[in-house]
RNA sequence: GUGAGCGUGGCCUAGUGGUUAAGGCGCCAGGUUGUGGCCCUGGAGAUCGAGGGUUCGAAUCCCUUCGCUCACCCCA
């Protein structure tokens, strides 16, 4: 054989019934934190308007630049493979006149995102995430508001050993100037630092202070920082936004190097990492975006969102023992048969308990009984119903009990009582 | 795009130049008459990622290619 004739796409995977469970206490425990702080749910196409991700000059990042899926339909439309979630919603909200809707207007989802990129640990082609966004509310009461979602659903997932990094890159009212400042002083010294800083000086300054490379760490540190250099209205909004995280309780850490891969981020930035791996393998990552709406075409509207990568929450999660004792499972089904001509009757069978609510399966065709049953226990079936000649003749079915080997005849009408008598015994 | 490591049946692994590639898990069947989970026996399933080369002879050495993984980059 070899290799299989094909394989899930590089970078994608398939989520296999075994890790189901994983993903759905995942998306129950967000949506329920995402509920209790009035958020809800949309969900928008997985792929948009090329030109939704390709906006105004300057505001290029490397991600629709380079790392995007974009493809022409057969009507000659190019469309976009979402890499991320907010200009969805924000289309959305523009689309579907939300502005009209009392302000702000508070949105969650659950997302599959596209980028091309080199796969890696935490990294892959096709990702998911939990994403909020409020929009219509420039308040930094709203900052908090979502930073403590993010944070709250992380305690109830019970996530140890996470930090919380908060900074603003300012507006843009301060942002050119800080730049400029920032260029200035890289600029006198463009010999000592890394190409890819040379380089990031040119297009995109706020990410040199992002950088790992070691020969530019001490330029770093005696950088100047945007938040010390916010205009009156954007140092306002942050001291503000610091007064309610510290009344809020919430552990966070100033990181005046934090910034954010897209441009339209205003102000706040935040994220949240684990405690190995550091910035690379970021968990949860938001900011403001007060210029967005408008680029989209839509009058000056201020939002905030976050996005949580669902597959590194996934690998940092303690996750519950499935097999807890106590509570007794529903039960599970697996009719047999004892001889072939009785399959109809089978069926039939199956087919009541199902109409009763109950989980049933026929055991594979054509075995032995032996087979059977071992097929019923193979599958964690809680009990089996024999049906033989015998049986049908008497309109019964013989009820096995798999955990305690024991069996009795049944009346066919009296199943499902028999077996919810079981489950709440 | 750059660099490194790895590719043996569905999964895990043995085998580092020499007869029909070995084992475990899993799967299927049987262990007598309509009965599971343990155990026993048997079976199916791999041209050792692919292509080429070296050699009397290669899963084992060399080259190419594809794939996977990790790191850079970037992000969730």
């Amino acid at each position: 054989m070899g290799k299989p004739q094909f394989q899930s796409p590089r970078g994608t995977a398939d989520i296999l019934p075994g890790a189901q469970a994983h993903w759905r206490y995942f998306e129950a425990a967000a949506s329920k934190a995402a509920a209790r702080f009035g958020y809800e749910r949309i969900d928008t196409p997985t792929f948009e308007d090329a030109r939704l991700y390709v906006r105004g000059v300057g505001a290029f990042t490397d991600i629709v630049e380079k790392e995007t899926y974009t493809f022409q339909d057969r009507g000659g439309d190019r469309f976009t493979l979402r890499p991320e979630g907010t200009a969805g919603v924000c289309r959305a909200y523009l689309q579907h006149g939300m502005s009209n809707l009392p302000q702000p207007v508070r949105l969650f989802y659950f997302n599959n995102l596209f980028r091309y990129e080199r796969p890696q640990a935490g990294r892959f082609r096709e990702h998911h995430q939990l994403g909020v966004e409020v929009i219509g509310d420039s308040d930094a009461a709203i900052d908090a508001e979502v930073i403590e979602l993010a944070w709250r659903l992380l305690e109830d997932l019970d996530v140890g050993g996470l930090t919380l990094l908060v900074n603003s890159i300012g507006d843009p009212a301060c942002r050119p100037a800080y730049v400029g400042k920032l260029r200035e002083y890289y600029s006198r010294a463009e010999d000592e630092i890394c190409r890819d800083c040379r380089r990031r000086l040119e297009r995109n300054p706020l990410r040199l202070l992002d950088c790992k490379e070691k020969q530019c760490q001490p330029l770093i540190a005696g950088a100047p920082a945007g938040a010390d250099h916010l205009c009156g209205l954007c140092l306002e909004h942050w001291e503000m936004l610091l007064g309610f995280l510290e009344a809020l309780g919430l552990p966070f850490t100033v990181d005046k190097r934090l910034v954010r891969g897209f441009d339209y981020y205003t102000r706040t930035v935040f994220e949240i990492v684990p405690p190995t791996g550091g910035r690379m393998s970021t968990i949860c990552g938001g900011g403001r975006y007060d210029g967005l709406i408008e680029e989209l075409g839509g009058r000056p509207t201020p939002g905030i969102g976050f996005g949580m990568g669902v597959e590194r929450i996934l690998q940092e999660l303690r996750l519950p023992d499935a097999g807890r004792a106590g509570r007794r499972p529903s039960p599970k089904v697996v009719v047999v048969h004892a001889g072939a001509d009785v399959r109809g009757e089978c069926m039939r069978l199956a087919a009541g308990l199902r109409a009763d609510g109950v989980a049933a399966l026929l055991a594979p065709s054509g075995r032995s009984l032996k087979s059977q049953l071992r097929y019923a226990s193979a599958v964690h079936a809680t009990h089996a119903a024999i049906l033989g000649a015998d049986e049908v003749a008497r309109g019964s079915a013989s009820l096995r009990d798999m955990a305690k080997s024991g069996q009795r005849e049944v009346s066919r009408d009296a199943l499902a009582a028999a077996l919810a008598a079981w489950a709440s015994a």
